[in-house]
DNA sequence: AACTAGGCT
DNA sequence: GTATAAGCCTAGTTG
């Protein structure tokens, strides 16, 4: 085999970072399949009073988990009004998104969405993860490379997207444990993406909120709706954020309107109020879709590079789509890059500072460590270190560290 | 294999 | 409104 040609920056990134995924994957996780298997049998039981009851108010028995099924339940039996709903290729949609806007309608929305989250979490994840523990109890997860932006995937399993966000998905992350005598230690980089565009994109506002390092969401909602930042109300905050994202994915008004409930005409109103804010930022994404029209690819802060020669398509929906990708890729993979440079300094150096911690996983903009209890300050404070001040922007990159006997009971040190 | 759905950052 | 927020992986149904 010819070994790989290494042309810019970023291959010598991924280059590097190659043996340090395969440490990573060998070290693993350790996984309290108990635990697991004490939330699988609750979840279980739930799942069987849900049925019963989906059942009892649509008056028969089919296969819930049938979106075809399901869809002719609640709009041909039960007569569920269909306006406002989106609709699929195949009919109208079942998803969570537009049985939200059913829940004053009919009873038995709440308990298919009860039972479609808890559905998922048995079958991809508590049905699944104990069965691909090692003799060790510990799961392997394998990184892959090579993806659009330059971020990293996990596959079989996939430990980039462990539940976290309802009541029954945090309890998951209990199981994911530390050994006798060892921490977890989780690293974090806030907000990351967005202190990307504020360095990539110059823009006055973005920058000077990172450097008084104060709430990103809460000052855009003060800036746009016109009132002091400790005034801001959650909605408002909320909304904010929403905008914020959409910067990172190349917002469109219809977009937002779905993020937020807003109209379309509000979530117009409000980019472009946001653009107005924040001119560098309009700039950023003007250049970079010329850049990406003119030379076929847009690019990291490092080098990456990623082709998108459909920004040049006579298809409007291509052509529309690829711009949304030209906009993202240099941020995300920026934030990729970022993170892999921090890796690998890690594991240069974290044999010196801990000889028995290690790297466990890698989720995108953060970093999982298995510590000694007596070494975990000192590996805390050399990974918040390390991750702060790998690649020095024009805004500071900051960590947020947290440590405990598992990834859900994880609290700040 | 296509489609729908949903978990994460 | 023609369409519609970026990147992934996995599971179940359908034909």
């Amino acid at each position: 085999m010819p070994k790989k040609v290494i042309k810019n920056q970023a291959d010598k990134i991924d280059a590097d970072l190659d043996p340090v995924l395969k440490r990573i994957e060998n070290a693993g996780v350790l996984l309290d399949t108990k635990w697991l298997n004490k939330i699988n049998k609750e979840v279980s039981d739930k799942l069987l009073t849900l049925s019963g009851l989906i059942y009892k108010h649509s008056h028969r028995d089919f296969n819930i988990n049938s979106p075809s099924q399901l869809a002719t339940v609640l709009f041909e039996k039960l007569h569920l009004p269909t306006a406002g709903i989106a609709k699929t290729k195949t009919g109208f949609s079942t998803a969570a998104s537009e049985l939200n806007k059913l829940k004053g309608a009919h009873p038995i929305i709440e308990p298919i969405l009860e039972y479609r989250e808890l559905e998922k979490l048995r079958n991809t994840y508590l049905e699944t993860l104990p069965k691909l523990v090692d003799k060790d109890s510990r799961l392997h997860t394998h990184f892959s490379q090579n993806t659009a932006t330059g971020r990293l995937s996990s596959s079989e399993p996939n430990l980039q997207n462990i539940p976290i966000r309802t009541e029954t998905g945090e309890k998951l992350r209990h199981a994911f444990i530390a050994p006798e005598g060892f921490e977890l230690i989780s690293s974090d980089y806030s907000q990351v993406e967005l202190r990307v565009v504020a360095h990539i994109s110059q823009d006055k506002r973005l920058i000077d909120t990172f450097l008084k390092n104060e709430d990103i969401h809460a000052r855009t909602a003060a800036e746009i709706e016109g009132v002091p930042i400790d005034e801001v109300t959650k909605t408002q905050r909320h909304k904010a954020k929403a905008v914020n994202f959409g910067i990172i994915y190349g917002i469109s008004a219809h977009g937002l309107a779905e993020g937020t409930g807003m109209s379309y005409g509000e979530a117009k109103e409000y980019i472009d109020k946001y653009f107005t804010l924040h001119p560098n930022i309009k700039k950023y994404i003007k250049d970079t879709i010329l850049f990406a029209q003119q030379k076929g690819f847009v690019q990291t802060l490092l080098g990456r590079k990623r082709e998108l020669p459909e920004v040049n398509s006579n298809i409007v929906n291509v052509r529309l789509a690829a711009e949304r990708m030209a906009i993202n890729a240099p941020i995300q993979g920026t934030a990729a890059d970022l993170i892999k440079l921090a890796m690998i300094e890690i594991d240069k150096n974290l044999g010196k500072i801990s000889p028995k911690s290690k790297m466990v996983l890698q989720i995108h903009d953060e970093l999982l460590f298995e510590a000694p209890e007596g070494e975990v300050a000192k590996v805390a404070d050399f990974v918040k270190e390390t991750m702060e001040n790998i690649y020095p922007l024009d805004v500071p990159l900051t960590v947020n560290i947290e440590a405990g006997p598992s990834w859900g009971a994880t609290k700040p040190i």
